[in-house]
RNA sequence: GGCGAGAUAGCUCAGUUGGCUAGAGCACACGGUUCAUACCCGUGGUGUCGAGGGUUCAAAUCCCCCUCUCGCUACCA
């Protein structure tokens, strides 16, 4: 029983989650699901993270305090995950009394190293407001086209740009000019830890490919020493003295969530978080590539400035991205599918599928109304909905109930053997796709095999074939609910209980004269007339932006 | 601009170190079947493998060059 960290990426608290965010994040839980059945000690943390300026930003311009916005938003997010199925052991934020501690006492220790010192840098302040308003929330024109932009980078002729270039610079938050003044800050020189930083790198040719190639990427351009503080009201204060109106950068702070979040999980179950942080331990972490360098690069010079030996990651899945209907997913046009507004209408199980059978693996993937609802009613529902359905039907019909007597086939037990080892074995390669596919291979084949064995026929020829042909539908449904678990909880819970089977990971098997329960249908055939009337939504959307 | 990733069937994608006639699922068409949610089974491809050039007996795969898309460029998270 090996101790399983799974880190779950935390969502920014300043605006609700979409289709894209799904995407990046449901393979966390399929691992989390997968290595419970196998029987390793999981923690599957992750929370919302709720500092930072855009948030503070967002709360001034909506008249409410920082926590009104970030609560918000983090109680949406906490339901939506509970409604995907979602099965993380700690859901928390970076706002929680216990993650503000931890933070608090690890920087501290960090700030005794040799990987952090001071360094004084010019910045802008605006005085009306009394704030460093970070980079992007100063306002000017750009010193190389002229045009009116942000501070960090000109949108109209893509330069980089510091504050202090720009001409006329004002503050966003209240329009009036900004001057610019010395702020000192903590730094943490990532440059001292360049080679620890390779060699982490190069000794996991087990990330995903866009992990490594980022991670090189920035390490062959030369690794840069970053701020560790800000000059904002809203975060955590730094554990220094002469830092009092400052506020820890909330890349030093959120990924250390996966620290805090597991020590709280730990604390709940009575275990030792240290094993946990130990060598033995294996960790995952799931996101988006654009979190890629903060899990790569920042979380593991933290950790290996603060000392103490803490486990670095051994697994990256970080997925690419999910455009919508061709096209990119833009928050700030409305162009997206908001996951509040999905849960209504469609199950949580459809969902899941979709985008574990189609989501942003090694490339970005495309989310359309027309692909969804033909998955869900070609594949989902009509394979393995559909075989469940058709099997358990027929026992109900036929057999009043009553599992009748067969003997399992040798050469479909080593399949089932086979597909246990495979599939798991895919899941934590995080090779979703592939293992979800392998067992809709099966399943198709187990449909074929039912009509091979036509048992509507040889229930009045052969009565001894019909048996044997539904006893052992029944055990590939029973198999079919263990394997497909980690990817549609719902409807495996729902299968197991009609059959009086548990979720261990393994061979299944359901003994003759067991009579089921009630059994009900499996998915809900979506009518096609949505893939229209959701399509218009959209296309309305884009249609009100462009005028 | 620099760097990175990608482009394969109508759609979503597989294609390991070059190697039989380039595959799967979905969609579509036809046929079969009736236990099942108009379901399942079978059959069906005319794909300039983004364009062009090169290496090779042989290229989706290796090299060069171009085009397009997306991303990163460290104070967006």
């Amino acid at each position: 029983m090996r101790n399983i960290l799974i880190g779950g990426a935390w969502p920014y608290a300043n605006g609700s989650l979409h289709l894209g965010h799904i995407a990046g994040l449901l393979p966390g839980d399929v691992l989390a699901r997968y290595h419970r059945a196998i029987g390793d000690n999981v923690y599957f943390v992750s929370g919302s993270d709720c500092h930072g300026t855009p948030v503070a930003f967002r709360a001034g311009r909506e008249k409410r305090t920082p926590r009104e916005v970030s609560d918000h938003y983090h109680d949406e997010f906490a339901e939506c995950f509970e409604k995907l199925g979602f099965s993380y052991d700690v859901y928390t934020k970076t706002s929680s009394e216990e993650h503000k501690k931890f933070v608090r006492e690890f920087h501290r220790k960090l700030y005794e190293s040799s990987y952090v010192y001071e360094k004084e840098v010019p910045q802008a302040y605006c005085e009306s407001c009394d704030i460093f308003p970070a980079d992007r929330f100063v306002l000017g024109k750009c010193p190389r086209c002229g045009k009116d932009t942000r501070g960090d980078q000109c949108d109209a002729c893509g330069t980089v740009l510091d504050p202090e270039n720009l001409a006329e610079p004002v503050c966003a938050i209240c329009g009036k000019p900004v001057s610019f003044k010395n702020s000192r800050h903590l730094y943490i020189a990532i440059t001292k830890l360049q080679a620890e930083l390779k060699a982490l790198v190069d000794s996991h040719p087990q990330w995903r490919k866009n992990a490594i190639a980022f991670t090189n990427k920035y390490i062959a351009e030369g690794l840069r020493d970053r701020a560790l503080t800000r000059d904002l009201e809203w975060g955590i204060k730094v554990p220094k003295a002469g830092y009092e109106n400052k506020t820890i950068y909330i890349w030093a702070e959120n990924v250390l969530g996966y620290l805090s979040a597991s020590k709280a999980a730990a604390e709940l179950r009575g275990a030792d978080f240290h094993e946990l942080w130990g060598g033995e331990a294996k960790h995952y972490y799931v996101h988006g590539k654009d979190n890629i360098p903060f899990h790569t690069i920042i979380l593991p010079a933290l950790l290996l400035g603060n000392g103490e030996n803490w486990h670095l990651p051994d697994q990256i899945i970080s997925s690419e991205y999910l455009t919508l209907e061709g096209r990119k997913i833009s928050t700030s046009q409305n162009y997206a599918i908001w996951v509040k507004d999905l849960l209504g209408h469609y199950e949580a199980d459809s969902i899941r599928y979709f985008f574990l059978a189609n989501g942003p693996e090694k490339k970005d993937a495309d989310f359309s109304w027309r692909e969804y609802v033909h998955s869900h009613n070609g594949e989902l529902l009509g394979a393995y909905g559909n075989f469940v359905n058709r099997s358990l039907a027929f026992i109900v019909k036929y057999f009043d109930g009553v599992i009748p007597k067969g003997t399992e086939d040798p050469s479909m037990d080593d399949q089932i053997d086979g597909l246990f080892v495979s599939v798991g074995r895919r899941i934590e390669n995080g090779a979703f796709k592939d293992a979800i596919s392998e067992i809709f291979d099966f399943i198709r084949s187990a449909n074929k095999f039912f009509d091979t064995e036509q048992p509507w026929i040889t229930r009045t020829t052969d009565q001894k074939a019909c048996e044997n042909t539904l006893y052992q539908c029944v055990q590939i449904i029973a198999n079919l609910a263990v394997l497909l678990a980690p990817f549609l909880p719902f409807s495996s819970e729902k299968v197991c209980r009609w059959l009086g089977t548990d979720n261990k990971w393994g061979k299944k098997s359901v003994s003759a004269g067991y009579q089921l329960p009630e059994v009900e249908i499996l998915f809900q055939r979506i009518d096609k007339k949505v893939i229209d009337i959701e399509t218009e939504k959209l296309k309305s959307i884009l249609f009100h932006e462009n005028l």
